[in-house]
DNA sequence: GCCTCCTTCTAGAACGTTCTAGGCCAGGGA
DNA sequence: TCCCTGGCCTAGAACGTTCTAGAAGGAGGC
């Protein structure tokens, strides 16, 4: 019978009693730090099995001023962010830090969520996409390292890891134009993270091979494509189009394919993401993917720096993209 | 200066100091709890706002027994769990808890995802949609309240919040009935979450319309979708398909249009869950929702419940879906 | 004057861990 | 004999809160 009630969750008090030692010698076999005879740890170790005790990491937190905690913030409907999440808890667990999740949904704002994670005592944010204004994000970083992925931020105070977007739609220019694409149309993200970097490519690409670097109003979603590909077969249809993302590359696909034109005989179509939704058998989109282990790896990489101190060359790492061909790109029929 | 280095995160002690009052006094400010003058409060509060105070909920937690915490299980593939977790918060805010969110990744199972909001302090557990057996779940359930989301499981020990599934597939055969079809085929979803559950109400409709019920091997994605959408071209083409779930609704409407087959047309298609991608312009699929809104309200209520040893009549909470009719079903052209 | 009651406040003990400082004992070198 | 040294262990103080018990001071009733 247990002093405080039955169901009272046990405790590493309980654990030494048990085992008839000091919580102090109790708590060196459990973190299994040196000082402790091998019998010994037998027995408090079979004594901690025996009650079910599970370390209050609440109170381990507490005491040690280090918290091994780096909180992430990310937005429940992007199915990017899950694959960073993914990552992310990978690369955490190579360095010996935890996560704390918090997400950004239809009735809970980014401020929302980065307050909950700092009363957690997170020693650093992840910040995936952010739409905080700069100065926001700055304020932020005044207080704990912040470290924001897929998003260019120009403020000296947070560090930022993400794609050279401009390099992939270089890619996926030079692609088309290899394949004898000459008619190109940048399909836009507007004012998503990264749109305005990826449309920049465009440009540069286009510019490069002497084309003319028309660009179309698009959007996120997949209706903000369909309602692009209207636009664009309202006039005379361009060879290829290059799109902000995947989701939007749907809608243009479907709506090209609805009008009873060609993929990629008349019109190739290349995404940008290499999500899921490109990769499926019935879709086959050829997308320009961004190095999902690598983004994550150096964000968790950066925190840790910035915590542990290690002098840091640059605020932003950019890590580049590959291409990947699949079926809606090809030469003209 | 502060006495124990320059960044050191501000403590209560620290705004009492500042505001010349005892701790206690400032924690029922911070707290807002009843015993501490207008003129002190404002002092109190002005002193926190200085030096930029954020109470540590870890310590909070520790000292009193209550974590008013629940911990989410939830799949970071899942799109309808994104819109779960969205509804979670909403209705934990409603009843004044804190989520703790922890992923299930590809690289990270349920165990892990569960272990490690049990060291959290979390006071109950809601798993969206767990693949872990029963037996797992009930010995969970044996250290604390645990509800199950979309899933039902046959244990005493745990409570279950799900969408009558059955249900909605004898509203999506009522439908085509109605509609004039009656070949209708099930696309299954195998062993999934509630895969069981829409195919028994698949067939008690069939049955009761006085129809052969024929189920095909499907899946949870696009790709299963597709194949089962090429068995079915192989043989007589029935006139409508009910599918485990949008996404593979969507393989079985692409591999269908793809074929040259009219939808709705020759062939009607109903889907199940009201995703984002049925709503889309471009797809534009009749489905059945489930009322998400409603569950995780539930949900949270039925955690909260166990917690304050509210008597609880049922173990099983079951949701009524509601079938949204969009322009994939119609009568035979 | 004394008692009670209220409001406002404070000291100090929790909470469950880790860490610091030190105790005790055996072994070994002088 | 004495003093180190090292291995194993413990007491007790942190960590940043909340909570309990109670003190101080005034108002009011007798």
């Amino acid at each position: 019978m247990t002093p405080a009630g039955p169901d009272r969750r046990p405790t590493l008090a309980d654990v030494a009693a048990r085992a008839g030692v000091s919580t102090a010698l109790a708590s060196i076999v459990m973190r299994e730090a040196p000082g402790a005879s091998a019998t010994t740890r037998e027995r408090v170790r079979r004594a901690a099995e025996e009650i079910g005790y599970r370390p209050d990491s609440r109170a381990r937190l507490l005491r040690s001023s280090r918290s091994r905690l780096l909180g992430v913030v990310f937005g429940v409907q992007h199915a990017f962010h899950g694959d960073l999440v993914s990552g992310l808890y990978a690369a955490a667990e190579r360095v010996g830090y935890e996560l704390a999740l918090s997400a950004v949904t239809p009735g809970r704002d980014e401020r929302r969520a980065v307050a909950g994670l700092l009363s957690d005592r997170c020693e650093a944010l992840v910040l995936l996409g952010p739409h905080s204004p700069t100065a926001a994000l700055a304020d932020l970083a005044a207080r704990l390292p912040v470290v924001v992925v897929a998003r260019s931020v120009r403020s000296a105070a947070v560090d930022v890891v993400r794609t050279a977007d401009a390099e992939g739609m270089h890619l996926a220019v030079d692609h088309l134009v290899a394949l004898g694409r000459r008619d190109v149309v940048h399909v836009d993200g507007g004012r998503a993270p990264g749109a305005a970097e990826r449309r920049r490519g465009f440009r540069e690409a286009a510019r490069r091979h002497g084309l003319e670097a028309r660009v179309v109003a698009g959007g996120l979603t997949e209706d903000d494509g369909a309602a692009a590909a209207r636009a664009l077969l309202a006039g005379p249809l361009p060879t290829a189009v290059t799109v902000f993302n995947d989701r939007c590359a749907l809608g243009v696909l479907d709506e090209l394919r609805r009008a009873g034109r060609a993929v990629p005989g008349e019109v190739a179509v290349v995404g940008y993401d290499d999500s899921r939704i490109a990769r499926l058998a019935t879709v086959d989109l050829t997308s320009v993917a961004q190095d999902v282990a690598q983004l994550t790896t150096l964000a968790v990489g950066r925190a840790v720096a910035r915590l542990d101190g290690t002098p840091v060359e640059r605020r932003e790492l950019v890590v580049p993209p590959r291409l990947v061909v699949r079926s809606t790109t090809a030469s003209p029929r």
